[in-house]
DNA sequence: TTGTATGCGTTATCAT
DNA sequence: ATGATAACGCATACAA
């Protein structure tokens, strides 16, 4: 591996000289310039990037932790993020971590050890005096609310448009509505338990656990959930799903039965993805690629703000 | 921030000793040991990666090259990938290059620069003689059929599986046969449409241009599918369809405009995705979680091999 | 078992 | 405009 100071030799320069060459600095005298280009042409020569790494104390390269990459919810951010990455000649290290803290907890690591400049969080699992004790390695940008706790964010109101979809139901006449989500851990979770807790709370309706339904990411989950309705005392008449894919397998799931919808269940889908609009499915609209893209930017950009995404209700034909 | 050389003279040692007991070496003593560790103790210090990779040469770091992630094939792709990166400690970089051939390249070169000790190409853009040139910096794995060309990989014969699809069909009394593939460019979908034209050769069947339909991703394509079907002057009788969600998106314009499968169209998905079960469609079972495990593993093995991996069809309901 | 010295390849500082 | 040299932080061959 030929390096700067063979490249040096070669054209009768110094090795700051070839640095100027491949940094394109000013101040080089053109025949010197080309004496340099044309070693390195003829040695095939490469930058060793992680001495200009260690040199820099910067790699160019941003961590995104996510649990998972394979539902609509996180492709879709990732997708944001990856065009924007694309844009800006930015790389990107993946941690799909599947819901393991110590992972996430090393992506923290890597950021202190200066192996990425910056670090997207799209799903948390860790404390968040943890991420506090971390931004002082380099900028880390959550997806999730933080205006009080002066973290960067770009995030969605989950509290607000669970309740906005829980009062949408109500006043279509349902009393006993249900939910699923994709974990009950991560903050999301609990934002949308407190809604649902206070949408009781405001029109005095019972608490029934089994109405909230974990572990509902997939397709086929919504087999699971029809299930899962089948074995309670008091079925719910309305269901908000996080996720219209799998709203999508309860309508399927509820044609095989013949369960029409939404005379005898109601459904409230999550995300706007591309199946919802296809199967008329009334749902919450997430801009997630361009949330996924804002993510990218704080990040890169290394702003301290907390930027709301809004969203809107999409009434189609399943309420 | 503390380096090796101010931990050495906290704890009385040499800077060997230190990395010594950094790197877990035999043969340093308990009291020294026990000194350093206190010293990295007080002083919070972190390793910083980049001069560990510039001394070893190494960066644990292994590059993924595919066009996009929220497409079940890719995601879940990716899924067995990162699965098993998670599993071995290993970080990757991912190229969400949107089939820019530039960015490919540039993957490459990050392999020369020794950004990354590996390289997994999951859809290819660039020639092959160019990655050829490339692996001596390190261990490249593509997955395609690379047999005769002596570069690693993990493959399905996407010609085979595909002429065994059309046979099937042919079987059921099928002549007019269509197919839709992600992007026309691409080793795969090079071998698809020989084994089409392989097929119609065999059976002296006519060769209709507009039977291959292109740019056929999402879910939502299954609606410009049939719109391209309702246009021909000659409808094909039956649909090879390389995604079952864009399946899955037929079915349900299908069933709006009241066409009934299989009876007026037959319908062959790919993946086995979890749509394809819950809607019973016939499709050709690809194990993509486990191929992506392979990838990974041969790339980080750097194993010089060809690994086939076995397809079948599944038969359902929807031929 | 421990320490010294050198290399890794580049950038940056400071002369000239 | 150019060059010498000192960082950057760590690993390791070699000597002791």
């Amino acid at each position: 591996m030929t390096n700067i100071k063979d490249l040096a030799k070669m054209s009768g320069v110094s090795v700051s000289t070839v640095s100027r060459v491949l940094n394109n600095h000013p101040y080089v005298s053109a025949e010197k310039k080309a004496a340099v280009l044309k070693a390195i042409e003829c040695t095939n020569y490469n930058r060793n990037i992680n001495a200009v790494h260690l040199s820099r104390g910067k790699t160019q390269l941003m961590g995104v932790v996510l649990p998972v990459t394979d539902t609509p919810y996180f492709a879709l951010l990732l997708k944001g993020i990856a065009k924007r990455a694309l844009e800006n000649d930015y790389k990107l290290v993946l941690f799909q971590i599947d819901y393991a803290e110590e992972k996430e907890i090393e992506a923290l690591q890597m950021l202190k050890q200066k192996q990425i400049d910056s670090l997207i969080i799209c799903s948390r699992k860790c404390e968040l005096a943890l991420i506090q004790e971390h931004i002082q390695y380099g900028t880390i940008v959550l997806c999730e609310k933080t205006t009080e706790k002066s973290l960067p964010s770009v995030f969605i109101d989950h509290y607000e448009i669970f309740f906005q979809a829980l009062e949408y139901l109500y006043q279509k006449g349902h009393k006993k509505i249900g939910y699923s989500v994709g974990r009950k851990t991560g903050s999301n979770s609990s934002l949308r338990e407190q809604a649902y807790r206070d949408f009781l709370e405001k029109y005095k309706l019972p608490f029934y656990s089994d109405y909230i339904m974990d572990d509902c990411l997939y397709f086929e989950d919504g087999e699971k959930v029809m299930q899962r309705l089948r074995s309670m005392d008091i079925q719910p008449t309305a269901l908000i799903i996080t996720s219209d894919q799998v709203a999508a397998g309860i309508m399927i799931e509820c044609q095989k039965e013949g369960i029409s919808i939404p005379e005898q269940l109601a459904v409230i889908g999550f995300n706007n993805e591309p199946i919802a609009k296809m199967m008329n499915i009334t749902t919450i609209d997430i801009p997630l690629v361009e949330l996924g893209g804002d993510l990218f930017l704080q990040a890169y950009h290394g702003y301290n703000s907390n930027k709301q995404i809004s969203v809107k209700l999409i009434e189609r034909e399943t309420v």
